[in-house]
DNA sequence: ATGAAAGCGCTAACAC
DNA sequence: GTGTTAGCGCTTTCAT
């Protein structure tokens, strides 16, 4: 519904020509009442105020004219933009990408917005994003690091604006975050293959140092020196070239003769570009080769043995990264809580 | 950096204490210059108001006080939020994820934001976001419609909201909208397989209302029409339940006598589904049957044969949707625009 | 070449 | 129980 505004103050309801929205005064001045109880009214404010027949006459002036509250104007008033900055590395990529919809959803149902950005793993993107959400006057951010990106956070940390990590972790940097227990699940995945009969794992994993992505090396070395396991030659892989690193490397195994007998890629880019590589090998799984991958993918549905691998609880990962960045925007000067949730290996057909 | 404010005007600069974001008036404050000035310099306005010197001594406090204008106190002003709202069925699905990340970075270029949902196939929450966005302020809509979603459009056309129609199209709304060809590409497809001697070509689509997924069928409906072949019965699947409808289509298809020997998948999640079942049922591509799928998916990848498929344009499409949002933005009683974009057939193994 | 001031739509303190 | 009003941070018209 809109208004067409004749003079200063003095609006006439009208049918078709649009000319400017309907504010707050319009619907004070239909239901004669101040601004004030209008907004009093409809924000729900302790009813002691504004009687029962005033309110409903407030509610039924509001209906009429279709009246939807500004909220840049509330925003500019409460200082509050209800809007959330959420970046990371790849909206296209499914794991962000399902993590994005649970935490809108959540957002939603209390009353935030949530804007995405992808900073392709470029720490300049990234900071560049990060300024642009701030600029756009979020309320806060939820930020999946990248590699060298740590000047970022020393300038949020500095600003005190709120702000909460996510998924992965940057060495130096402690914020709050939520993050899995990447050691331990990589323990359990190398000491399974172990235990089912693997005596040379291999590790595909990346070259980098982002925290969440080394504690998952750890936990595979741990294993294998647990279980007195000589090392192959981990392979090491650049972010920005996976396909050609993995193809590179799993050549110089498989083609050598002191091969694998199971590995462990440590995202589920990697087991894709891996398993690319086994299926147009024609490597025999689980026979000849075991196989555990990082994350779920639908892509591993299309493989002709069913991968098994680590599942990240990604609702509560979501769930928990907006509370803590709720909490940390109503609350700045809170203690730094860092947050470790549970993955959950899946076997399946790869791991006899 | 931040400032204390000390009295009702008096800003004392402070290195640590935070209390209050700096303000254009600090910035004035610090030039000696009237806050118009600094909105005239910071704004890049026109250049004969303004002296060199001056607009530098502007410019340096900006600096020094490391100024960041408030977007919602412009927006408030300007009555421009300068964000978009997105609303696809499913973020998480790649391809929409592809759409979003594209149409964010583009955005991002001449300083729009944008919001996302996902809508979930649901009119319901098509029409809830639809109307928190509005609520939020955004500038216009870029839709992905759901079926039976006409009612939010005819509000927003009654309105004269801003918004595109992305990727499908509804029955009887005639907006602004960016697709492909769906029937010529489907027609092409279908033609292809005949060419490459299926006599018993099977489509495998939705059972749905929405425009874009039918003219796919009418398509396929078309070429076998041109080319004399007996229709076997398509499989058409509800969208809710896309995994056991087409198990269950092709079931019946398999098991029967009368086998097809092609399929035309109209949509990504079908082929996954489809393709699935034909790992499982262990049947030979494409010696016994052909297959060509819609859209591009990295699982597809992971399959033992290289599936041919329709590669949508999506930078295309993500930056003609900008583009034409914008421009209706700008101009709201623009005619009516239907762009309609060409996918190209990839043609690889499935399709000897 | 620059400043004063109105006002965008709202909230909330204060007055009555 | 209700109204008045200041003011959030900015743009922009109108003076000077």
């Amino acid at each position: 519904m809109y208004i067409v505004q004749l003079k200063n103050n003095y609006n006439f309801v009208f049918n078709k020509i649009v000319l400017k929205k309907v504010s707050i005064k319009d619907v004070a001045n239909l239901a004669n009442v101040s601004i004030a109880s209008v907004s009093y009214v409809l924000n729900k404010m302790p009813n002691n105020r504004i009687s029962e027949s005033t309110a409903n006459r407030i509610k039924e002036a509001a209906e009429k004219l279709n009246y939807r509250p500004n909220k840049i104007a509330k925003s500019l008033k409460t200082n509050q933009s209800k809007i959330l900055g959420l970046i990371v590395a790849d909206i296209a990529n499914p794991f962000f990408g399902k993590i994005a919809k649970i935490l809108e959803e959540e957002a939603l149902k209390i009353g935030y917005t949530i804007i995405i950005g992808s900073s392709g793993e470029n720490n300049e993107k990234f900071d560049k994003l990060i300024n642009f959400f701030i600029d756009q006057q979020v309320d806060g951010l939820i930020l999946a690091p990248v590699e060298n990106s740590e000047k970022s956070f020393l300038k949020l940390n500095q600003e005190k604006f709120p702000y909460i990590i996510l998924d992965r972790n940057l060495d130096g940097i402690n914020s709050n975050g939520i993050k899995i227990n990447n050691e331990e699940i990589s323990f359990e995945v190398t000491n399974t293959l172990i235990k089912k009969g693997s005596k040379k794992p291999l590790l595909v994993s990346y070259e980098t140092t982002l925290g969440n992505l080394l504690e998952r090396d750890f936990g595979f070395y741990k294993a294998i020196k647990e279980n007195n396991i000589k090392e192959l030659e981990s392979i090491k892989v650049k972010i920005d070239d996976i396909q050609k690193d993995v193809y590179a490397g799993l050549d110089k195994h498989f083609n050598g003769d002191n091969k694998p007998d199971s590995i462990f890629f440590t995202s589920n880019k990697l087991a894709f570009s891996g398993l690319k590589y086994l299926l147009k090998r024609n490597i025999n799984i689980p026979e000849e080769l075991q196989v555990i991958a990082f994350d779920e993918s639908e892509a591993y549905e299309l493989f002709p043995v069913e991968i098994s691998y680590v599942k990240q609880p990604l609702d509560e990962i979501a769930q928990n990264a907006l509370e803590m960045i709720i909490n940390n925007i109503n609350n700045k000067n809170k203690v730094i809580q860092n947050k470790e949730l549970c993955a959950e290996l899946i076997l399946r057909e790869s791991t006899n």
